[in-house]
DNA sequence: CGACAATACTTGACTAATCAACCAATGACC
DNA sequence: GGTCATTGGTTGATTAGTCAAGTATTGTCG
């Protein structure tokens, strides 16, 4: 019995080895999810929230129109323009249509949101690296190379898998 | 440059090992999420509504109290009743009151539950086995070994994180 | 230059997740 | 047996996520 089939109270076993990798993984990002959660609740920031922020700060000066930061987000996000929205009520980001391609939409990060992510940079860093902390130097070094490995076949088969799923109505 | 950093159109760098793992993390599940999502999709399921659904197949005839499903969830999910609400009125479960301890309510898999988890047992593992076709069994071995590792440091962080922000109040 | 496709969002309608407050049943203790 | 904490679950209010359809702008090509 592995150590996943007991944290879930498993009875059956998994059906292929990357079944069991796949909840393994997915279980303890979700763990990780949760801690970073935990230190941004104080700061009344969702995840995704403060994924854009960084993302605006990583900007700098100019921004980055909507879609872009979709595409740089950790996890993906159709609902960006709502996301953002939130942001802006909170004074957190502004936004200003392009002058040149009036299609696009600029957001930028306000002093107040730069603040804020300045803040949390230390927290989120300790969070990270305590979760973590199970493993050393090596061990992350190895489990980064093995994520990467993972993530260079999914980002083609997910396209194609969406094409297929949208061609078959 | 990383590849992660690369895939994120990142510019500045991590701050450590431990996030710039912890984001690859997130990212890599998240996009193994997806995959199985677009599985579902067809069969008008969620991930977590097909979790329970196969957490009830586990538990077979007598089924499993509400909260004890939730313990058992891959993604943690403070909103399993209404989950489960969900799943009724799909007739995939059904629920009964305990009478030995009437708190509890007990939730079983239906036949036609049964059934849906059953044709997807196939394109799920699949699915999961394709998304992770990069990774040759010896490295699907590793990963295991170093969640497995990673997971184990995180169980009582998070437990103490949430104490300490709890009593903050 | 005019039609048509593509891009870059935005909106509406709906479903799902979250948090705190709640209620009922049980267990523990005097 | 009566109080009080605990357990197991539900509900209400709010926020967030999702999908499809829409609008405005730009780019392409005959």
């Amino acid at each position: 019995m592995t150590s996943i089939q007991h944290e879930l109270k498993q009875t059956r076993p998994f059906a292929s080895k990357g079944e069991e990798a796949g909840v393994a993984l997915m279980r303890t990002a979700d763990l990780l999810r949760r801690h970073v959660a935990v230190v941004l609740a104080p700061f009344d920031i969702t995840e995704q929230q403060y994924n854009v922020l960084r993302i605006l700060r990583g900007a700098g000066e100019k921004g980055l129109p909507t879609l872009d930061i979709a595409e740089r987000m950790i996890e993906e996000t159709p609902g960006i323009t709502r996301l953002i929205d939130r942001l802006e009520a909170k004074k957190l980001v502004t936004r200003e249509r392009c002058n040149v391609d009036r299609r696009r939409v600029y957001c930028r990060i306000t002093k107040s949101g730069f603040e804020l992510v300045f803040a949390l940079d230390q927290p989120v860093q300790e969070v990270a690296d305590a979760a973590l902390s199970g493993l050393k130097k090596r061990h992350l070094a190895e489990l980064l190379s093995l994520l990467d490995r993972a993530r260079e076949a999914m980002h083609t088969s997910l396209i194609n898998l969406r094409a297929a799923n949208a061609s078959r109505r």
